[in-house]
DNA sequence: TTGAAAGCGCTAACAG
DNA sequence: CTGTTAGCGCTTTCAA
């Protein structure tokens, strides 16, 4: 292993001057310069990254700004990663801070994210949900240069470091091989089922649509329809009423629902209503949803792995700032199946 | 954060005592020991890694002893986690070395590992496929105190500090409903294949079968019969036409194929004797496997990671020689279900 | 612009 | 048995 000594001995300069040509601090002559540059071209030294980080007493802090845990069972799993991260990274002097906002509240968004910029991070690992808003908070980051990564939700127009979370069009896709295989055999309408509450935000849901509604293009399957159930009101009284009506209607042998907190409620309305087996296939190990499809309620769920998604943003900031390594533009994480028979052995899995 | 400095003063000792005190070297008198013992409880001191590891200038050797990668694609699989893993652990001065048995021949084994036990290693990652010849060398490697590790197969009778792997059963089980979900409706009989060469070694198929059949056996279907097809012989002409045999007598609509390699040749040999539409799970993500899955001749299959279980395998490995810390005693991975609308993002995924 | 030197927290050798 | 000290490789300050 080489060392910095060794490079100052070989340009017979000083280990400070080879420091400052390593890092570009300046104030280092043209002639030095040369030295240095060339024996670094030759060889191949790679810095001692234990010695580093110890060596250089700096403190990384890192801001995670995502929605509020307990407002939303799906956010709650994040937590787990967020957790592990801080204990991966105590070590190397990197400390996280979590900013939560309000998830159907652009305005707290607004406050928190103004407070994330005063805490004056070293970087951000951030779910952009509220596409207006977050496109002014990560400009500001830009113009700070601050780095930032995002996951979860894609969005145009902003440059992060990188993105983490799933391609959600193949998500869809493989959301309806599994209801096209489900429902094998039998005649009916297939639906992908929106309340019209998540909609409003997101790509995230038009681009799962948009691969459910391709598969069973390219399939032509004449028995089967297909359709969307979008219903807007927002107090269960009526959205009970409409879904169940919708769900008669229509003839629905499946659903596909892409909100993590959907299948539960569809399950519930589908028991209470006395509607007979209709295939779900929902999203997400969050608990209701892990009793249900061990019930046979819920005949699939995807797995996003909202808490791996925050534990690789940290480890890709990390990365950036501590290793300054080269990191991937994106991470699009595996679409993992899950069903009664292998449930347990996701959640028995802890994060890496 | 506390350092080692401040609790030498907090005792009245020199760094020194404290030292010897945490890594219970000895030469500590009595008084000093409790003085150290009883502040070390009351304060909540994590020794810092990089400090330690810069510190210590040791290098740690670690030995993988698996079966060659050039004789078996699933063994050439576990090579893309080695590499990983040689570079995860680089700047923590632990070296990876690998030694190769030759996967059908247990004399080999036997020599790799004597070669391996010259070599003095400070902990072992291995795959113990050899029932006898593995008793001994992990007896003698306990005997050295020297740690180690088994992935992929599970031994009774010694004492790694950790396995790596599937809930086998459970995997059969996960194998049987979704043989059982891609035949839904069909009359006929269900079967797992083994090529006899395969059982031979292992309660790797044992557990496997057992799982397979418990589940069909609490479903209690009528109209599926479930059967073993166990075929002999090792020349490819031969197998080909005991198969095709059996699966014609039989009525075989769906098989269940516990290795990794069977799927293909399987699939090869439905294709040539013109055999309709037989459901085929299969194992693993070898290269023939996920082509057969993209036309549909292979139904399903269900991911080992083999390369994950060994960057793993070493992730604990590390865990405990470098920071001593204590590591779970099992590792159960996920039960991955592979199809091929989610085949690509397993495919496109690097190792963490 | 440069080199020397003092840390970072821990280990391990050495002298007492 | 104990304390002191010289590293580990890098960063950063300070004087020249």
């Amino acid at each position: 292993m080489i060392r910095i000594k060794d490079i100052a001995k070989l340009c017979g300069v000083s280990v400070g001057t080879v420091d400052r040509v390593i890092h570009k601090r300046g104030k280092v002559s043209d002639e030095a310069l040369k030295k240095v540059e060339k024996v670094l071209q030759e060889i191949d030294y790679t810095p001692n990254l234990l010695a580093k980080t110890l060596g250089s007493n700096k403190i990384f802090n890192v801001a995670v700004l995502v929605p509020h845990p307990n407002q939303d069972p799906y956010w709650n799993l994040c937590i787990a990663g967020l957790e592990a991260s801080i204990e991966e990274w105590k070590p190397y002097n990197m400390e996280l801070k979590s900013h939560f906002f309000e998830l159907h509240n652009s305005n707290s968004f607004k406050e928190v994210a103004q407070k994330l910029l005063e805490s004056e991070p070293d970087a951000v690992l951030s779910a952009p949900i509220f596409y207006n808003e977050a496109l002014e908070v990560f400009r500001k980051l830009e113009e700070l240069n601050i780095p930032y990564i995002h996951f979860n939700t894609q969005i145009p127009s902003v440059h992060p470091l990188a993105f983490i979370g799933q391609d959600l069009y193949q998500s869809g896709r493989l959301g309806a091989s599994l209801l096209d295989l489900a429902t094998k055999g039998q005649k009916g309408t297939l639906s992908i089922f929106h309340v019209s509450e998540n909609i409003k935000h997101s790509t995230h849901f038009k681009e799962k649509e948009r691969g459910f509604r391709e598969y069973f293009e390219a399939k032509n399957d004449a028995d089967r329809n297909i359709s969307s159930i979008i219903i807007e009101e927002n107090d269960m009284g009526s959205l009970e009423k409409n879904l169940a009506g919708a769900l008669a209607s229509e003839g629905t042998i499946g659903l596909f629902i892409p909100t993590s907190s959907g299948a539960k409620i569809t399950a519930e309305i589908i028991r209470k209503n006395g509607i007979n087996s209709i295939c779900i296939v929902g999203y997400d190990l969050l608990e209701e949803n892990v009793k249900l499809l061990k019930t046979g309620e819920i005949d699939f769920l995807i797995n996003q792995n909202p808490d791996r998604q925050i534990f690789r943003g940290v480890h890709h900031l990390a990365n950036h700032l501590i290793f300054n390594k080269q990191i991937p533009d994106q991470e699009l994480f595996p679409l993992e199946v899950i069903t009664r028979d292998n449930v347990d052995s996701y959640i028995k899995f802890s994060i890496q």
